[in-house]
DNA sequence: GCAACTTCTGAGCAGCCTCTGAATGGGCGC
DNA sequence: GCGCCCATTCAGAGGCTGCTCAGAAGTTGC
C-alpha cells in the first residue's frame, strides 16, 4: 500500500509527488478512439477524463487540472494550437501529447512542440501514447519518488527507453521498432502472461487489420535476438499467449 | 537533488546562485511566437512569463524581476529600445536578449547591445536563442555552481560555444553554422534518442517548412567531418531518430 | 561583381522492416 | 498412441527509410 501500484502492470504507478494519481484529460472528437485512449490510461492507474471539442476541453481542464492533455489537432471547434495557448495560460505546467494524421501539415506541429511538449502521428499503438506520456510527465519532475528513471530491467535485462538501447547480461541487443515496442510491453509486465490479442492491442496500432500470427513471428524474432543462446526469458503458455521473467526468480 | 537539472534535458540546469531557476520574461506581439519560445524556455527548466506589449512587459517585469528578457523589437505601444530603458531603471541588472527582422537597423542595435546585451534577427532557430541567453546569463555571473563553462564535452568530442571551435581528438573539426548547431544540439543531449522532429524544431528556424529529408543530409554533413574515417559517435536509430554517443561509453 | 561557401531540393539506390503464406514441429486431449 | 490444433520458423514480396550525389539558388566576403 505504500508503493501505489498502476492497476495494469506489475510496475509501481507513476503517480504525482504527492502520491495521488496522474491526471490526464484525453480530447479527441472521435468518442471510440477516446474511449479506448482513457481506457489504456486507466489501465495504467491513472485518473482520466475526456472532451470532445476545444471549448469542453478548457472547462474540464479548468476543473480537474491535469497534469498531462492528449490534444487531438483536428477539432470540430478549433484547432489544437489555440486549445494549447488557452491550457498554457490556464495552467502553464501542464504537457500536452498531440495526436495527427501522418499527412497533416507538419510544420504546424512542428512548431507546437517546440517546447516540452510532444506528438504522435496517428494511427498510433496505445504503448506508443503511453511511453510519450510517461516521458513527458516524467521529464516534467513526475515520477520522482519512485524512480528508475527512465530504464526498465527485468533479470539481466535491460531497456534504456530513452537512448532505445536493449543490453542483456551488457551485450547490446539491437532491435527494430515493433520488436523494440513489443519487448517494452513484455517487460513492463514482466511475470504477467500476455495474450495475444492484448499485445495486439497495445503494441500494433488501432487500425490494424492482420492477424494475431504476426505477434508470434515477432516473438520468434525476438527469442532469436534477446534469449540467443542464453537461458530463455521468453516464455510460452499454451493456449493463453505469452510472458517474460527473470531466468533465476522463476 | 543536490544539482538541478532542467526539465528536458539531462544536463544540469542553469540556476541563478541561490539555486532558484532562471527568471526570463518573453515579449512578443504574436502569441504563437511567444508561446512556442516560452515553452522551449520552460523545457530548459527556466521560469517563463510573457508579455504582449511593452507596457505590461514593464509591469511584469516589476513583479516577476527577470534574469533576463527576451524583447522583441517591434512592439505594438512601444519600441524595444524605450522598454530597455524602463527596464533599465527598473532593474539595472536584467540581460536583454533583442529580436529583431534581419533588415532591421542594425547599426541601432548594434549601439544598444553594447552594454552586455546581445539580438538575434529573426526568423531564428530555439536553440540559437538558448544558445544566446545562456551566453549572457554565464557572462552576467549566472552560471556559478555549474560545470564546465562555456564547453561541451561528449568523449574525445570538444564543443566550445564561445569560440565556436569544434575539436575531435584534439584535431580541429571546421562546421558550417547549421551544421555547428546541428551538433550542439546533439551534444546537449548525448545518449538520448532526438527525432527528426524534434531536431527540426530546435535547430532550424520556427518558419522553415520543409522536410525532415535536410535532417538526413546534414547527419551525413556532420558524420564525414566529426566521424570521418573514426569510430562512429553519431548513430542512427531506425524509425527513431539519431543519437551521439561517446565510442568507450558503450 | 566575382568567387567561395552554404543551404536546400530532387532523384536514385541500397538495405531494412513488416507482413503473408506455407511447411514443419510439438503438446495435449482423447 | 493418434490426431488435432497451436505454435514456430522459413522464405520472399513489397514497401518504406535513410543515405548519398548532383546541382540550383541564395548569401557572404573580398
Amino acid at each position: 500500500m505504500n508503493t501505489p501500484r498502476s492497476r495494469g502492470t506489475g510496475l509501481p504507478a507513476l503517480t504525482r509527488p504527492d502520491g495521488t494519481p496522474v491526471r490526464v484529460l484525453v480530447v479527441d472528437d472521435d468518442p471510440d478512439l477516446a474511449e479506448v485512449l482513457s481506457g489504456a490510461l486507466r489501465y495504467e492507474g491513472w485518473e482520466v477524463r475526456t472532451a470532445g471539442d476545444g471549448a469542453s476541453a478548457v472547462t474540464e481542464a479548468r476543473e480537474l487540472m491535469p497534469d498531462a492533455v492528449v490534444l487531438d489537432v483536428m477539432l470540430p471547434d478549433t484547432d489544437g494550437f489555440a486549445v494549447l495557448r488557452t491550457l498554457h495560460t490556464v495552467h502553464p505546467e501542464v504537457c500536452v501529447l498531440f495526436l495527427t494524421a501522418r499527412d497533416a501539415v507538419e510544420d504546424r506541429i512542428a512548431g507546437i512542440t517546440a517546447g516540452g511538449d510532444d506528438y504522435v502521428t496517428k494511427p498510433f499503438s496505445l504503448e506508443e501514447v503511453i511511453a510519450r506520456l510517461r516521458g513527458l510527465l516524467r521529464r516534467a519532475g513526475m515520477a520522482r519518488q519512485l524512480d528508475e528513471g527512465p530504464r526498465l530491467t527485468v533479470g539481466d535485462l535491460v531497456m534504456d527507453e530513452e537512448a532505445r538501447e536493449v543490453t542483456r547480461g551488457g551485450e547490446l541487443v539491437e532491435l527494430s521498432p515493433t520488436e523494440f515496442e513489443l519487448l517494452r510491453f513484455l517487460m513492463r509486465n514482466p511475470r504477467r502472461v500476455l495474450s495475444k490479442a492484448q499485445i495486439l492491442d497495445r503494441v500494433w496500432s488501432y487500425d490494424f487489420g492482420g492477424q494475431a500470427h504476426v505477434v508470434e513471428l515477432y516473438i520468434s524474432y525476438l527469442r532469436k535476438k534477446v534469449d540467443a543462446g542464453r537461458e530463455p526469458m521468453i516464455h510460452t503458455v499454451r493456449g493463453a499467449g505469452y510472458v517474460i521473467k527473470p531466468v533465476t526468480g522463476r
